[in-house]
DNA sequence: CTTATATCTGCGAACGTTCACAATCCGCGC
DNA sequence: GCGCGGATTGTGAACGTTCGCAGATATAAG
């Protein structure tokens, strides 16, 4: 209030300050090499007594990139941003989390078609790389991002099918892995996968394939209870669990790709008098709050939104020429739907 | 690839096209009043042909603005961006999308001391706005508070208790009147509102006054079943809910000022064989995914993220000198926790 | 003591826009 | 017929930084 908004400084005010030129300002704090130490501590002095920060609009100007990063979340049609995924929901955050604690801002837009927001960065060149979070099955998206990719525009992809791309996913072997250790270590003796394979979501195709790794390391078969499309996630765990109760499957325990269907098994399981943990097991992926409030809770494997945030951030930023396919270590939270009492 | 990356076309180019001096070009993209219309038509075709647009960069620089909103998530003390509840997500997920649709960049930021970031922000003067969401009773963040407004910046707040200050909150007199009405019409006669009153969370307040007024209206005494702090909210609705058992009040439902405490009642009354919907009616606040899984599935109010998001960013980016305040309207989802049979 | 070399710093320009101001054109009234 | 105001457009500068290049200083070698 009294004396009024005083004006920014600039590196003029700090050149002035600490008896320099201006571009020995900008020099010393850019971090550039050829300053000698003596001159760039006393310039940081004075930027520091003047309060002084580099304006990045200014600084981006010159050196010719955006300084910021766009986000493209993929839902369906007609979806609102409120309805998707709560994990991608917190991809998203984490995802600006990273990129602001690198000094990049972030451009975020839900799309159902992809290609119509490549098209529109790639012509306005606003961004510096873009992060892709969601599967789309879409060909003509693909298109785009070969083009985008061969103007040496960076894009990563959370879960990309597409194998020509950079993109981050969740340790889906371990958890595969884990889910059965877990349950053969909890006293279960035939733990079943539940979901579908050769599905666009190749996240889920790979925690079978740990699944099926550790079931053999074990001296198991692995064993397969196929989803089927429906509206819902939990509907097709309903009925994967239903189907498998009906054709009296010798099984005692149930790894499910996610948890959506694992808490649709729980249903299933509990209205045909199946009780869960003493006659059935049941495991997830993906640690939704909802698994806290079922009954019994569910244990589940839980992926790290925060580290697979920074992993895709790190992937479009870092210009390593070499592709970055990075895997985000997950965890098991072990409650009630495992715990066979003695 | 063939050809190379052609070189991104500045407004020099389109005034040559055009055949206008430059700043003219800059004056009939911008909607300037003093322009010819001819003149106008003719740019903007030669803008289209060579595919030009604005770069933002310098048109900040110049115009002295940042094109940037920040966005602050007040989280618990070593939090992790993961582990805030969804609905702020779901927030701030939907406040940078429709800060992106005004052509604005968001800087994120999850952060336990709030006035941390408002002093990094306010020297940096980085951002046009900034966007708080959650809730704090830090003395000192105020105080940041009202040094940023002083100074022109604008801020907005997401269920702020301070009345000061600009802020969006979910209507939540509707949401207790809905509650109500829908609690009556499906035939219970005597609900009681579950949570505490005179805390930092204005909004359950606030809910319990649309609940005590509906009440009221309908011919009824309105009543409260105080919850005490615990660990989490589940553990409050628990807890709330057993004292209600034990002391057998009057009553036939609850309307609980969140979810989380709905959900918490209602596994206290399964164990105290209270039958929801059948003894119990239960509504909860929030529409968490978590609701569609219990059992009984719950009857909730459900806030609007996308709206509020919207309205946040207006709040912030439209420079009217009143204060903003918004409502942002609610709805009821019907679920089985309500549904007395017949 | 001089020259070559490496290390550091200053100078000027450039990035692409917007803004203040001056210049031009037009029609109209005296 | 000349001047004058309003509507448009052009001119020049400025926003605050980074970059290329030349100049300066110090250190080492001949």
């Amino acid at each position: 209030m009294s004396g009024g908004s005083r004006r920014r400084p600039t590196s003029f005010d700090v050149a002035e300050r600490a008896g320099v030129s201006q571009p020995t300002v900008s020099r010393a704090l850019s971090g550039s090499p050829a300053i000698a130490e003596a001159t760039r501590r006393k310039v940081i002095e004075a930027a520091e007594a003047l309060g002084y920060f580099v304006d990045e609009r200014a600084a981006r100007l010159r050196r010719g990139s955006t300084g910021t990063l766009a986000v493209v979340v993929i839902c369906r049609e007609g979806d609102s941003a409120a309805s998707i995924n709560p994990f991608a929901y917190a991809l998203l955050g984490s995802v600006c989390v990273a990129a602001s604690e690198r000094g990049f801002e972030t451009l975020v837009s839900f799309q159902a078609s992809p290609e119509a927001f490549f098209g529109h960065y790639q012509e306005q060149g606003r961004a510096d790389g873009l992060v892709v979070i969601g599967t789309t099955t879409n060909a003509p998206a693909w298109e785009h991002f070969r083009a985008l990719d061969s103007e040496g525009r960076r894009v990563a992809y959370w879960g990309s099918p597409h194998d020509e791309l950079d993109w981050v996913r969740s340790d889906n072997h371990a958890a595969g892995r884990l889910a059965v250790e877990h349950l053969l270590a909890a006293g279960y003796r035939r733990p079943c996968f539940l979901g579908a394979l050769n599905t666009p979501q190749v996240q889920f195709t790979e925690r079978y394939e740990g699944y099926a790794e550790a079931m053999r390391a074990a001296g198991l078969e692995p064993c397969l209870a196929p989803t089927v499309n429906a509206a819902t996630r939990e509907e097709e765990g309903r009925r994967a669990a239903r189907r498998l109760i009906e054709r009296g499957e010798d099984i005692d325990a149930v790894f499910a790709a996610c948890d959506a269907m694992a808490l649709g098994a729980l249903e299933a399981f509990a209205a045909a008098d199946v009780t869960v943990p003493r006659d059935m097991g049941v495991i997830g992926f993906d640690d939704l709050v909802a698994g806290r409030f079922s009954r019994p809770p569910l244990t589940t494997i839980a992926p790290d939104p925060a580290e697979a945030g920074a992993a895709l951030v790190e992937a479009v930023l870092d210009d390593s020429d070499a592709m970055a396919r990075r895997r985000v270590p997950v965890s098991l939270i072990v409650r009630d739907s495992t715990l066979r009492a003695g």
